[in-house]
DNA sequence: CACGAACCCTATGGGGTTAGTAGGAATTGC
DNA sequence: GCAATTCCTACTAACCCCATAGGGTTCGTG
């Protein structure tokens, strides 16, 4: 009874995604490397409204992101006139792990621990290992790409073989 | 002024991770390896109830992971008395990518996109070549091992070298 | 053919995070 | 002092995560 044939597809759709790059951290990168760019031309301060047009994010979220960068102490920031953002350190001493470490706290967790710290009992010994090497396989793509090479489109070598083994194996 | 001094350490704990390994991901390796390690020793269908308790889970949360590995054609169930779950393929067949797809999706996302699927205008230009490189390296560990390789504790060679290599870092 | 063991399924709920908006207080260059 | 701009707090709506409850359904077994 209660006929339950779905007619459309409904899609369920689970994303969660292990890795989930979430709009806040996708925003924090892309404000990072227009003030990279900025910094190239003029030592000039960038407004949160005019980094937010140039890569069209919503500007009051975005000024929430340069916050927590500024705390980081990835950008400087000036009030008033003239005021506005900078990158604190050259676009080159710049990772993508630094970024991400600033929105999103550690790279990885295991259920809220770090992935060293965790532990099991008996058959899921050896769990904490491919845990850790989960987060340390994302260090060496995050903290090997810095804001520079992303502005020269000039990744590191095992970062650029990472980008053709997927493309082989498509996708 | 306004002196806002906060006295104790209220801890903001933004734990989000780029990374976040759930419970519910967490639990469903832990069931199939309880389930790899069984299938070693007899062909016996192993309760949800028995696994739960083998490796300290709820028991009706754990269920509903089951299900989720069940219709990922993970494992096999049977109902009704001396039922149970079984794994559908050898433990050296299954990798821990399988599980995590499993239960999780794909196993990177870009605000809700594939890796390979997202673009960006101007200076984030190149963006999508890291999103791509961060998915195969998280692919070349889940995917490169498996249930077998976690119950004997022997990890394939790249992924024992990045354990290494985060040791000599310090986590 | 009943009985009971076990899976199967849906619903529910509390707590948390995410994405985003709004409004104003504080600061600072001119 | 004025205006620009950051800084901070509060708020909302939607969604996800973990978990529990209560059955319905199937199926070996005696």
């Amino acid at each position: 009874m209660t006929g339950r044939l779905r007619e459309g597809p409904p899609r369920p759709v689970r994303h969660s995604a292990v890795l989930g790059i979430s709009a806040r951290t996708d925003y924090a990168v892309r404000a990072m490397l227009a003030l990279a760019d900025a910094r190239a031309a003029s030592a000039e301060h960038l407004t949160s409204e005019l980094l937010a047009r140039r890569q069209s994010l919503p500007h009051k979220f975005l000024e929430s992101v340069l916050l927590e960068l500024r705390v980081a102490g990835l950008v400087t920031s000036r009030r008033g006139p003239r005021g506005g953002y900078v990158l604190a350190r050259p676009a080159a001493e710049i990772s993508l792990g630094d970024v991400f470490r600033a929105v999103d706290g550690p790279l990885a967790e295991v259920r809220g621990l770090r992935p060293q710290d965790t532990a099991y009992e008996g058959v899921a010994e050896h769990l904490p290992a491919v845990w850790v090497a989960v987060r340390s396989s994302l260090s060496e793509v995050l903290d090997g790409t810095s804001l520079q090479d992303l502005l020269d489109g000039d990744l590191p070598p095992h970062v650029a073989s990472l980008v053709d083994s997927s493309e082989r194996a498509g996708g």
